[in-house]
DNA sequence: GCAATACTAAACCACATGGTTTATGGTTCG
DNA sequence: CGAACCATAAACCATGTGGTTTAGTATTGC
């Protein structure tokens, strides 16, 4: 153990404060999705473009996206790429998983527990 | 493919957002979590002392986890009962895990690109 | 029935967010 | 240089959210 065990230190929590915010609406979702799946680097203009957004509103998105660490925006000449940094994402997967393993475990603890009253019942 | 695959359902995607809202608060997650650990059934009460929360703060987070579908309140007496409904996780958890297999199958893909482009320079 | 208890509803406030319109900094290219 | 273009900043509005205070609705137990 390294630091506090029970707070799980701040930053890491503003971290998946932002990435699970970031998630939290479709538009990013698409965009995270597009960007996944893009076989070529996608710019800020053409991302707005294939969405159906204005510049200024998908300026906006990305700027959420980048927050949370999901998203870079890499100048080349005029325009930007957007690159997509599945650590954060990874982090946020992971979160859950842990949540759902420890839920797992409880689970399994219940049912043994429901077994052991009905053998004592019996 | 049943309907359209593009557009990926409205109500599906609403209820993402929620899960993904429902998350993106410290004080929801450690909720989560406290459900997910928790050996003997958590009530409202006894959640709301367990975090230093007043009872309407954590009606208000729990109906949100609620409405994302992550939890339930069963009326058990004059209190409630939280209960984790890890379904709702699982959802999240996939769409990132989707998100990223479709990033890693493309950077294996751009991977390959400037691999070709090497040779062709060579 | 009555008091205490457990949860919920409502009103309200400060502040963040999603979205538009308008305007501004850089960068290419004629 | 100047015009066109890409991306961003700023101001602004409506709505949503986190949080408190105050009040209300059940349910237990005397």
């Amino acid at each position: 153990m390294v630091y506090g065990s029970g707070a799980a230190d701040a930053a890491a929590d503003d971290r998946l404060d932002a990435v699970f915010a970031a998630l939290a609406h479709p538009v990013r979702r698409e965009l995270v999705q597009s960007l996944a799946r893009a076989d070529a680097p996608l710019t800020m203009g053409r991302a707005a473009a294939a969405h159906g957004l204005s510049p200024q509103l998908l300026n906006k998105h990305a700027a959420a996206l980048e927050r949370a660490g999901v998203v870079r925006r890499v100048p080349r000449g005029r325009e930007k790429v957007l690159e997509l940094d599945a650590a954060a994402l990874a982090a946020a997967q992971q979160w859950i998983g842990e949540a759902r393993a420890f839920w797992q475990q409880r689970f399994d603890a219940l049912d043994q527990y429901i077994a052991d009253l009905e053998d004592e019942s019996a």
